[in-house]
DNA sequence: CGTGGCTCCTGTTAGC
DNA sequence: TGCTAACAGGAGCCAC
Protein backbone atom coordinates (compact mmCIF):
# COMPACT_ATOMS: atom_id res chain seq x y z
CA UNK A 1 0.00 0.00 0.00
CA UNK A 2 1.95 2.94 1.10
CA UNK A 3 4.92 4.35 -0.93
CA UNK A 4 6.56 7.77 -0.07
CA UNK A 5 3.35 9.81 -0.45
CA UNK A 6 1.74 7.38 1.35
CA UNK A 7 4.14 7.54 3.89
CA UNK A 8 4.30 11.10 4.22
CA UNK A 9 0.70 12.23 4.07
CA UNK A 10 0.23 9.99 7.20
CA UNK A 11 2.99 11.91 8.87
CA UNK A 12 1.46 14.84 8.12
CA UNK A 13 -2.08 13.85 9.23
CA UNK A 14 -1.03 12.97 13.22
CA UNK A 15 2.04 15.12 13.58
CA UNK A 16 0.17 17.64 15.24
CA UNK A 17 -1.91 15.66 17.00
CA UNK A 18 0.43 13.88 19.22
CA UNK A 19 2.62 15.82 19.42
CA UNK A 20 2.90 16.36 23.10
CA UNK A 21 0.58 13.12 24.01
CA UNK A 22 1.40 11.41 27.10
CA UNK A 23 1.98 7.57 26.37
CA UNK A 24 -0.48 5.23 28.92
CA UNK A 25 -0.20 2.18 27.69
CA UNK A 26 0.47 -0.03 24.56
CA UNK A 27 -0.55 -2.76 23.51
CA UNK A 28 1.06 -5.13 21.28
CA UNK A 29 -0.94 -7.68 18.76
CA UNK A 30 1.05 -10.70 16.82
CA UNK A 31 4.50 -10.37 15.94
CA UNK A 32 5.43 -8.07 13.57
CA UNK A 33 8.60 -7.74 11.35
CA UNK A 34 10.66 -7.28 14.36
CA UNK A 35 10.08 -7.23 18.10
CA UNK A 36 9.53 -4.02 19.84
CA UNK A 37 12.48 -4.29 21.27
CA UNK A 38 11.46 -3.01 24.97
CA UNK A 39 8.40 -4.13 27.03
CA UNK A 40 5.71 -1.83 26.26
CA UNK A 41 4.74 -0.88 29.13
CA UNK A 42 8.26 0.72 29.82
CA UNK A 43 6.93 3.00 27.46
CA UNK A 44 4.33 4.49 29.58
CA UNK A 45 5.14 8.29 30.69
CA UNK A 46 6.79 9.05 27.69
CA UNK A 47 5.75 12.13 25.98
CA UNK A 48 6.14 12.41 21.89
CA UNK A 49 8.34 15.43 20.58
CA UNK A 50 7.61 15.01 17.21
CA UNK A 51 7.22 12.58 14.25
CA UNK A 52 9.75 12.68 11.54
CA UNK A 53 10.22 10.69 8.04
CA UNK A 54 13.21 8.98 6.43
CA UNK A 55 12.39 7.10 3.73
CA UNK A 56 9.17 5.40 4.16
CA UNK A 57 10.20 5.20 7.91
CA UNK A 58 8.51 6.98 10.24
CA UNK A 59 10.22 7.74 13.45
CA UNK A 60 8.15 9.10 16.16
CA UNK A 61 10.82 10.73 18.98
CA UNK A 62 9.62 10.85 22.52
CA UNK A 63 11.53 12.81 25.39
CA UNK A 64 13.34 9.53 25.75
CA UNK A 65 14.22 7.24 22.92
CA UNK A 66 12.56 6.93 20.19
CA UNK A 67 10.11 4.72 18.06
CA UNK A 68 10.91 3.67 14.05
CA UNK A 69 7.32 2.81 12.27
CA UNK A 70 7.57 1.11 9.32
CA UNK A 71 3.81 0.21 7.65
CA UNK A 72 5.46 -2.71 4.69
CA UNK A 73 3.40 -3.68 2.21
CA UNK A 74 -0.01 -3.67 4.21
CA UNK A 75 0.09 -1.97 7.05
CA UNK A 76 -1.90 1.57 7.69
CA UNK A 77 -1.99 3.94 10.87
CA UNK A 78 -4.92 5.68 12.55
CA UNK A 79 -4.98 8.08 14.96
CA UNK A 80 -7.70 9.03 16.40
CA UNK A 81 -9.59 10.33 20.22
CA UNK A 82 -11.22 6.81 20.49
CA UNK A 83 -10.56 3.93 18.48
CA UNK A 84 -12.92 0.50 18.81
CA UNK A 85 -11.72 -2.77 20.06
CA UNK A 86 -8.46 -4.17 18.37
CA UNK A 87 -9.67 -6.26 15.49
CA UNK A 88 -7.13 -9.47 14.07
CA UNK A 89 -5.11 -7.21 12.41
CA UNK A 90 -4.18 -4.45 14.68
CA UNK A 91 -0.83 -5.09 15.85
CA UNK A 92 0.38 -2.19 17.62
CA UNK A 93 -2.22 0.39 20.24
CA UNK A 94 -0.80 2.90 21.69
CA UNK A 95 -3.12 4.72 23.78
CA UNK A 96 -1.75 8.40 24.84
CA UNK A 97 -3.75 11.30 26.49
CA UNK A 98 -4.52 13.03 22.72
CA UNK A 99 -5.95 9.90 21.25
CA UNK A 100 -4.57 6.17 20.47
CA UNK A 101 -2.44 5.68 17.89
CA UNK A 102 -2.59 2.11 15.77
CA UNK A 103 -1.20 0.19 13.47
CA UNK A 104 -3.93 -2.08 10.87
CA UNK A 105 -1.24 -4.46 9.45
CA UNK A 106 -2.79 -7.48 8.17
CA UNK A 107 0.50 -9.21 6.65
CA UNK A 108 2.68 -8.04 9.15
CA UNK A 109 5.58 -7.13 7.04
CA UNK A 110 5.44 -3.91 9.02
CA UNK A 111 7.82 -2.78 11.92
CA UNK A 112 7.45 -0.68 15.60
CA UNK A 113 10.40 -0.72 16.95
CA UNK A 114 12.18 1.35 19.84
CA UNK A 115 15.48 2.43 19.83
CA UNK A 116 17.18 4.62 22.59
CA UNK A 117 18.06 7.56 19.64
CA UNK A 118 19.97 7.81 16.16
CA UNK A 119 22.88 6.26 17.41
CA UNK A 120 21.49 3.10 18.71
CA UNK A 121 22.96 0.44 16.64
CA UNK A 122 19.51 -0.56 15.47
CA UNK A 123 18.56 2.83 14.28
CA UNK A 124 21.80 3.13 12.65
CA UNK A 125 21.47 -0.30 10.45
CA UNK A 126 18.05 0.38 9.47
CA UNK A 127 18.63 4.06 8.78
CA UNK A 128 22.33 4.58 7.14
CA UNK A 129 22.07 3.30 4.10
CA UNK A 130 19.27 4.89 2.69
CA UNK A 131 19.75 6.80 -0.20
CA UNK A 132 18.39 10.38 -0.81
CA UNK A 133 15.24 12.46 0.19
CA UNK A 134 13.72 12.77 -3.33
CA UNK A 135 11.56 15.79 -1.73
CA UNK A 136 13.87 17.79 0.06
CA UNK A 137 15.88 19.64 -2.50
CA UNK A 138 18.63 19.80 -0.57
CA UNK A 139 19.23 15.80 -0.48
CA UNK A 140 17.95 15.04 -4.04
CA UNK A 141 20.96 16.74 -6.34
CA UNK A 142 20.64 15.73 -9.83
CA UNK A 143 24.66 15.53 -10.03
CA UNK A 144 24.53 13.04 -7.05
CA UNK A 145 21.73 10.87 -8.87
CA UNK A 146 23.53 11.00 -12.40
CA UNK A 147 26.84 9.77 -10.45
CA UNK A 148 24.74 7.12 -8.95
CA UNK A 149 23.29 5.57 -11.99
CA UNK A 150 26.78 5.34 -13.41
CA UNK A 151 28.48 3.79 -10.82
CA UNK A 152 25.73 1.13 -11.49
CA UNK A 153 25.04 -2.07 -13.62
CA UNK A 154 21.66 -2.90 -12.24
CA UNK A 155 19.06 -2.60 -14.53
CA UNK A 156 17.28 1.45 -13.60
CA UNK A 157 13.98 -0.51 -12.32
CA UNK A 158 15.20 -2.24 -9.69
CA UNK A 159 18.19 0.41 -8.71
CA UNK A 160 15.51 3.05 -8.52
CA UNK A 161 13.37 0.05 -6.19
CA UNK A 162 16.67 -0.23 -4.27
CA UNK A 163 16.59 2.62 -2.02
CA UNK A 164 20.39 2.80 -2.11
CA UNK A 165 20.16 5.92 -4.14
CA UNK A 166 16.83 7.47 -3.71
CA UNK A 167 14.02 6.01 -1.27
CA UNK A 168 10.86 6.44 -1.64
CA UNK A 169 9.80 5.40 -5.67
CA UNK A 170 8.09 2.18 -5.04
CA UNK A 171 6.44 -0.43 -7.66
CA UNK A 172 3.91 1.62 -8.90
CA UNK A 173 6.36 4.46 -8.68
CA UNK A 174 9.04 2.89 -10.61
CA UNK A 175 6.83 1.49 -13.54
CA UNK A 176 5.25 5.24 -14.02
CA UNK A 177 8.39 7.17 -13.51
CA UNK A 178 10.19 5.25 -16.19
CA UNK A 179 7.38 5.34 -18.54
CA UNK A 180 7.25 9.72 -18.53
CA UNK A 181 10.83 9.32 -18.75
CA UNK A 182 11.07 7.09 -21.35
CA UNK A 183 13.33 4.91 -20.33
CA UNK A 184 13.46 0.68 -20.87
CA UNK A 185 13.29 -0.77 -17.16
CA UNK A 186 16.15 -3.70 -18.04
CA UNK A 187 18.37 -0.82 -19.38
CA UNK A 188 21.64 -1.41 -17.18
CA UNK A 189 21.40 2.09 -14.84
CA UNK A 190 25.22 3.52 -15.92
CA UNK A 191 23.70 3.25 -19.92
CA UNK A 192 20.92 6.30 -18.84
CA UNK A 193 22.15 8.67 -21.24
CA UNK A 194 22.33 12.35 -19.59
CA UNK A 195 19.26 13.45 -21.26
CA UNK A 196 16.92 10.33 -19.82
CA UNK A 197 18.61 10.78 -16.30
CA UNK A 198 17.63 14.53 -16.48
CA UNK A 199 14.19 13.32 -17.43
CA UNK A 200 14.14 10.76 -14.86
CA UNK A 201 15.66 12.87 -11.76
CA UNK A 202 12.55 15.87 -12.73
CA UNK A 203 9.80 12.77 -12.85
CA UNK A 204 10.82 11.49 -9.91
CA UNK A 205 10.40 14.77 -7.83
CA UNK A 206 7.38 16.06 -9.95
CA UNK A 207 5.60 12.78 -9.46
CA UNK A 208 6.18 12.38 -5.66
CA UNK A 209 5.52 15.67 -4.54
CA UNK A 210 2.13 15.80 -6.58
CA UNK A 211 0.91 12.53 -5.10
CA UNK A 212 1.89 14.18 -1.45
CA UNK A 213 -0.20 17.58 -2.27
CA UNK A 214 -3.09 15.72 -3.66
CA UNK A 215 -3.15 13.08 -0.10
CA UNK A 216 -1.86 10.09 -1.51
CA UNK A 217 -3.30 7.29 -2.69
CA UNK A 218 -2.35 5.50 -5.90
CA UNK A 219 -4.43 2.71 -6.85
CA UNK A 220 -6.89 0.93 -4.30
CA UNK A 221 -8.08 2.71 -1.08
CA UNK A 222 -5.95 4.40 1.08
CA UNK A 223 -6.68 7.09 4.01
CA UNK A 224 -4.04 8.69 6.36
CA UNK A 225 -3.29 8.44 9.89
CA UNK A 226 -7.18 10.93 10.26
CA UNK A 227 -9.52 8.79 8.47
CA UNK A 228 -9.10 11.02 5.25
CA UNK A 229 -9.10 9.10 1.78
CA UNK A 230 -6.34 10.80 -0.77
CA UNK A 231 -7.56 12.41 -3.29
CA UNK A 232 -4.31 11.47 -6.09
CA UNK A 233 -6.20 9.13 -8.39
CA UNK A 234 -3.00 8.00 -10.19
CA UNK A 235 -4.21 7.13 -12.98
CA UNK A 236 -1.49 4.77 -13.97
CA UNK A 237 -0.43 4.89 -17.84
CA UNK A 238 1.63 1.32 -17.06
CA UNK A 239 1.23 -0.08 -14.05
CA UNK A 240 -0.99 -3.09 -14.41
CA UNK A 241 -1.88 -2.39 -17.41
CA UNK A 242 -0.63 -5.54 -19.03
CA UNK A 243 -1.59 -5.85 -22.62
CA UNK A 244 -3.88 -2.63 -22.69
CA UNK A 245 -3.05 -0.14 -25.27
CA UNK A 246 -0.13 2.44 -24.23
CA UNK A 247 -1.37 6.08 -24.17
CA UNK A 248 1.43 6.85 -26.10
CA UNK A 249 1.71 5.19 -29.38
CA UNK A 250 -1.24 2.43 -28.54
CA UNK A 251 1.11 -0.80 -29.13
CA UNK A 252 0.24 -3.09 -26.19
CA UNK A 253 1.78 -3.00 -22.84
CA UNK A 254 3.88 -5.51 -21.51
CA UNK A 255 5.01 -7.18 -18.62
CA UNK A 256 7.97 -8.90 -16.97
CA UNK A 257 9.50 -10.15 -13.80
CA UNK A 258 12.14 -8.17 -12.20
CA UNK A 259 13.64 -9.71 -9.41
CA UNK A 260 10.73 -10.86 -8.01
CA UNK A 261 8.40 -7.60 -8.49
CA UNK A 262 6.41 -7.06 -11.93
CA UNK A 263 7.22 -4.39 -14.35
CA UNK A 264 4.83 -2.81 -16.62
CA UNK A 265 6.08 -0.48 -19.81
CA UNK A 266 5.83 0.35 -23.42
CA UNK A 267 8.56 -1.49 -25.34
CA UNK A 268 8.14 1.17 -28.47
CA UNK A 269 7.80 4.51 -26.52
CA UNK A 270 10.33 3.51 -23.67
CA UNK A 271 13.56 3.19 -25.61
C1' DC B 1 31.67 -5.21 -2.21
C1' DG B 2 27.74 -5.44 -5.65
C1' DT B 3 24.17 -8.24 -7.11
C1' DG B 4 20.34 -11.44 -7.37
C1' DG B 5 17.22 -14.51 -5.09
C1' DC B 6 14.54 -15.74 -0.97
C1' DT B 7 11.87 -14.73 2.73
C1' DC B 8 8.45 -13.09 6.09
C1' DC B 9 2.41 -13.29 6.17
C1' DT B 10 -2.45 -12.90 4.88
C1' DG B 11 -5.98 -11.33 1.69
C1' DT B 12 -7.76 -10.97 -2.96
C1' DT B 13 -8.32 -12.34 -7.50
C1' DA B 14 -7.78 -15.05 -11.76
C1' DG B 15 -8.33 -19.33 -13.74
C1' DC B 16 -9.84 -23.97 -14.06
C1' DT C 1 -19.83 -22.09 -7.14
C1' DG C 2 -15.63 -23.85 -5.13
C1' DC C 3 -10.93 -24.86 -4.99
C1' DT C 4 -6.11 -23.64 -6.02
C1' DA C 5 -2.41 -20.95 -7.43
C1' DA C 6 -0.59 -16.68 -8.39
C1' DC C 7 0.14 -12.31 -6.93
C1' DA C 8 0.15 -8.01 -3.95
C1' DG C 9 2.26 -1.13 -3.13
C1' DG C 10 8.72 -3.65 1.09
C1' DA C 11 13.15 -4.55 2.21
C1' DG C 12 16.47 -7.15 5.15
C1' DC C 13 19.36 -11.15 4.76
C1' DC C 14 22.34 -14.43 2.82
C1' DA C 15 24.90 -16.80 -0.65
C1' DC C 16 27.58 -16.03 -4.69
Amino acid sequence: MPELPEVEVTRRSFRDAIVGARVQSVRMGKPLRWPLGVEPQALAGRVVQEVRRRGKYLLVDLDAGMLLLHLGMSGSLRFAPEQGAAGVHDHFDMQTDHGMLRLHDPRRFGAVVHVTGEEDPLAHKLLDGLGMEPLDPASFRLERFAAGLQASRTPIKQLLLGGKLVVGVGNIYASEVLFLARIDPQLPAREVGPRKVRRLFDGIREVLALAVAQGGTTLRDFSSADGMPGHFQLQAKVYGRDGQPCVGCGRPIRMLRQGQRSTYFCAHCQK
